[in-house]
DNA sequence: ATCCGGAGTGGAACCGGTTCCACTTTTGTA
DNA sequence: TACAAAAGTGGAACCGGTTCCACTCCGGAT
């Protein structure tokens, strides 16, 4: 367990200064006589130098770290989510730390705490709802902040990637209409959240146009966290009138919706057409395979990392951005037309 | 975008010496006077200081955080233990440095590199099998490292932390044969790794319990990245004399065989006994239900945590640990009993 | 009354980088 | 040939914590 070379080791074996050492290793800090650089060059790879961050960061005040706070990884969408940004932020030569919130503003609030201590340059998440001073606070002490997937309405000066979440449920909505279903259910995010509220008013807006009448009856939003979407199915399914379609615009409410539905052996598509937000790839592998709504993660997780990194680096102008990026309907088995004569 | 106060400016503030606001900070390092001590803490809590962990770690020549090294999140087995891990983690207050390796020895010996940058204490990794120089430095370097799901024969004296492969195999393959299969398929990992080798003998093992024969052309050992799954389970089936029942035992290849066992229509169980390994909550959504080997993640995350911490205090004995937990069966529907007369 | 030990305190060095500045050596140009 | 500008260099302060050490009190034992 011997230690490691510093900046002063390589400096005393190259026969230079630690300042030429330390413009070595940052070109852009000031000129270095080619001999020199080369002579160092050759002893830091000798003594297997590597400057250590902690050190950086205390200097330069702070980290070339990211904080990714998300609320969950078993959530098949924020791994896969938290999988893409990790490896985006790698290739710009940016650590991730990851913090988890179980959609709790506390464990919330700790998180910001933590990685404030940690001086982290810039934070993707998506927010739980609360803590908006903290958050405001956060970003007026530097820290670049980009909310993904979800936005809080107060911290309009925030960055926010996320999906036309209107337009996909307007869209997935005007499908089944096509299809003939008058009687759809949609089993949504709390209406609190951005996600929540506009793939609602996407919903609605698909009855509006074709002058349909919304029956919030059929409407349920349910919290992310938790099996809600399970109860959700079943009350929906047990109505006097049941909806002959269903879109499960709740992301994290998808599972327990099918394992639900395949619990109570509902005929999918011939006794309800089902439309589930996200393409989990389980979706194909259900029997009949659902038609989803596929979340480009690549593009959130791209969109994101530029903004934090721009703004890190002073390369993007004032205001807030709201990227909204669009996310396509699969078709595959799970939605059929309506005919009329087989509704009970 | 004001800065932060630092421990001068409470020590300032409280009209003490920056050693009495340190002590107050790590109680063990020294006694503090009753009267002063609320005073600094009412100061620290007025001005909301907070420590840099950049000066903490730059001065304790290491930090509170340990490196996650895995393949890559968008594999739900990674993903679900990430999220244990960092639970885990947070609750004794160490962050977690996430970096992906997807199975590639250089991007691993490059994520091994950051992390001794970071001077983390400990690191949790699902190795590749490649840079066993590298990680011998790294544990020379005093970081604690804990390899979980995978070892690697070469480091002896490092920590292992995974599930009992050999007897996981061996129980589901004698199920099998107790139901009356003799021909059974197993699709494990690389024979390099000690996943894909352990659950090989174990499979080998109940053959010979049993007296039966091992057909090595039932047998396909396939990497962990891609979708070999796939094109295995399809030259199985092909084969003149397909196998009665399956084991899928390479975690990662499981989602790809499915598949290809749902686009070929195989009927499960009549056709096609099957056990995979891991319990995906997804795979009591397909039809049928999986039976599957239950991989008790939280145990395995538990574990791993309590090695790195454990060693990062010098709690522990100083040889190597290798902890196997076990793995349960889980039945479910996906295996039945071989009825002669039905086997082609 | 004297001495000893421990509680309590502040000063200053240290961790390992970055950066500013003063200084010397080239180089280019009038 | 002279002199300004640019290239190259090293010293030292600085970032914000921790820790060691010397020093001052104070109570209790002798």
């Amino acid at each position: 367990m011997r230690k490691a070379p510093t900046i002063r080791d390589v400096a005393a074996a190259a026969g230079v200064s630690v300042s030429v050492v330390s413009r070595v290793l940052n070109p852009e800090s000031g000129p270095v006589a080619p001999a020199k650089r080369q002579e160092v060059l050759r002893v830091i790879e000798e003594l297997g130098y590597r400057p250590r961050a902690a050190a950086r960061e205390l200097s330069a005040g702070h980290a070339l770290t990211i904080g990714l706070v998300v609320t969950d990884l078993s959530n098949p969408f924020f791994a896969r989510l938290a999988d893409r940004i990790v490896w985006e932020a790698r290739s710009h030569g940016v650590q991730v730390v990851l913090m988890t919130t179980q959609e709790d503003p506390h464990l919330e609030a700790d998180s910001l705490d933590t990685l404030l201590d940690r001086s982290v340059s810039g934070v993707i998440a998506t927010p739980t709802g609360g803590n908006i001073e903290k958050w405001r606070r956060l970003r007026d002490l530097g820290v670049n902040v980009v909310f993904i997937d979800r936005a809080i309405e107060e911290l309009e000066d925030v960055d926010v990637v996320s999906i036309e979440n209107f337009d996909s449920a307007q869209r997935s909505t005007e499908h089944l209409i096509s299809l003939g279903h008058t009687r759809i259910g949609l089993i949504t995010g709390p209406l609190s959240t951005s996600t929540g509220s506009a793939r609602l008013n996407g919903y609605k807006a698909a009855h509006q146009n074709a002058s349909l009448p919304v029956d919030p009856t059929l409407i349920r939003d349910v919290p992310f966290r938790g099996d809600a979407g399970g109860g959700a199915v079943g009350s929906l399914l047990a109505m006097r009138q049941p909806p002959t379609a269903l879109i499960v615009a709740n992301t994290a409410q998808v599972q327990s919706s099918v394992r639900r539905l395949v619990q109570m052996g509902t005929d999918i598509p011939d006794e309800l057409s089902l439309i589930v937000f996200d393409d989990n790839p389980w979706t194909e592998l259900t029997t009949p395979p659902l038609s989803v709504i596929r979340q480009p993660l690549d593009m959130l997780a791209v969109h994101a990392i530029e903004l934090v990194l721009g703004r890190m680096h002073g390369k993007l102008p004032d205001g807030a951005r709201r990227i909204e990026v669009k996310a396509d309907y699969l078709p595959r088995n799970s939605c059929a037309p309506l005919i009329l004569s087989s509704a009970r």
